[in-house]
DNA sequence: AAGACGGGGGA
DNA sequence: TCCCCAGTCTT
């Protein structure tokens, strides 16, 4: 017997009690706990998260707590993590469970699945980690182990292969246990049986179970679908400065960086020139313009090449936010994509 | 089914 | 540069 089957349900157990990575979210697994740091891991490296989830339960360890949080807290708890709308649907889901549950995560798979933010992954983490259902979670780290075991040459990227990888899990979840089978089966994908071809068979725990080894194909699986090209697009950055203070501009409810402070921007890589007459154009007092050097932020499905520019302004231009550097380091969520510009300000 | 949605670490 | 990460939501 090979591939996704019974067989591998205990070797991955005693290969995880014989040690694993110590998480802090591991060490006291509550159900809140366990939400938040799922979320958090949503796309990103464990080793991302570490920081962000300990400022975060410090600054909110309950959900009563992140209910009753200003919007402003939980986003700056967020600076520089990414996919903002986790923040914002993590808020909206400890509302909701205050109102509906007491201010408890419920116990059962469905009624998680239900709250925003929370999708089949999400939802059969939190049910078999915290709460110990038996109920597959199945990540990337899953697939991926799941079409080498399976020497399954579908993408892993497919609806469809990701829907028979669940139910070939589910058919397979312990009673007792479903939380460490869970978190063995990611453990082994983010440790073990790594991605860009370099699995290292000769540490796995399941490797006399795994079809794809035994075909040599552990190396070129699993197979994804092509990704497509992302766009560009010139903008010019302003570090705009009046007196002391910084110009900010808040960002739209929804799109990219929803919510978010940043630097205004105009689009196009404008000349001193054209970029001194579009201003003066909307009314500001310009003093002084200096070019910064040039940065790329590279998104998912976009980058932008950002020419900088410092301005100085004899007076406050209305339509932007004054506030102190301090002020935009303690308290405004500004993206990691204007890094370069605003440390031009710690001089 | 495809696209939107961040950011960073490692090859 | 590209890959891919303890994915989810919208269209």
């Amino acid at each position: 017997m090979s591939g996704v089957s019974k067989a591998i349900v205990q070797p991955l157990l005693d290969w995880y009690d014989a040690g694993h990575r110590d998480l802090p979210w591991r060490s006291e697994p509550t159900p809140y706990r366990v939400w938040v740091s799922e979320i958090m891991l949503q796309q990103t490296r464990v080793e991302a998260v570490r920081g962000y989830f300990s400022r975060w339960m410090n600054a909110l360890p309950d959900i009563p707590a992140l209910a009753a949080a200003d919007e402003a807290v939980y986003t700056k708890l967020w600076e520089g993590l990414g996919y903002y709308s986790r923040v914002r649907n993590l808020h909206r889901a400890a509302v909701l469970l205050c109102e509906e549950y007491g201010g408890e995560l419920p116990a059962d798979y469905d009624r998680l699945l239900a709250l925003p933010g929370v999708g089949e992954y999400t939802a059969g983490a939190v049910a078999s980690i915290a709460f110990g259902l038996p109920v597959p979670a199945v990540d990337g780290n899953v697939l991926r182990v799941a079409a080498r075991l399976d020497n399954d040459f579908t993408p892993i990227t497919d609806a469809k292969f990701k829907k028979q990888t669940r139910e070939r899990f589910a058919a397979l979840m312990p009673s007792d246990r479903s939380g460490d089978l869970n978190q063995s089966l990611m453990e082994l994908g983010a440790t073990v049986c790594l991605p860009n071809g370099a699995p290292r068979c000769a540490d796995c725990p399941i490797q006399h179970l795994c079809e794809g080894f035994h075909r040599g194909n552990a190396a070129v699986l699993p197979l994804r679908a092509a990704k497509k090209a992302r766009r560009v697009e010139n903008r010019t950055a302003l570090v705009v400065r009046c007196g002391q203070l910084v110009g900010l501009r808040q960002r739209p409810k929804k799109g990219l960086l929803a919510g978010l402070w940043e630097l205004p921007s105009l689009d196009g890589h404008l000349s001193p020139d054209e970029l001194r007459a579009a201003l003066t154009e909307m009314g500001w007092s310009v003093r002084k313009l200096l070019s910064l050097r040039p940065a790329k932020h590279i998104f998912t499905h976009v980058e932008w090449h950002m020419n900088g520019v410092y301005v100085e302004l004899d007076a406050p231009a209305p339509t932007l936010t004054f506030v102190t550097p301090a002020e935009l380091r303690d308290a405004y969520a500004l993206p990691s994509a204007f890094r370069s510009f605003v440390s031009v300000l710690e001089d």
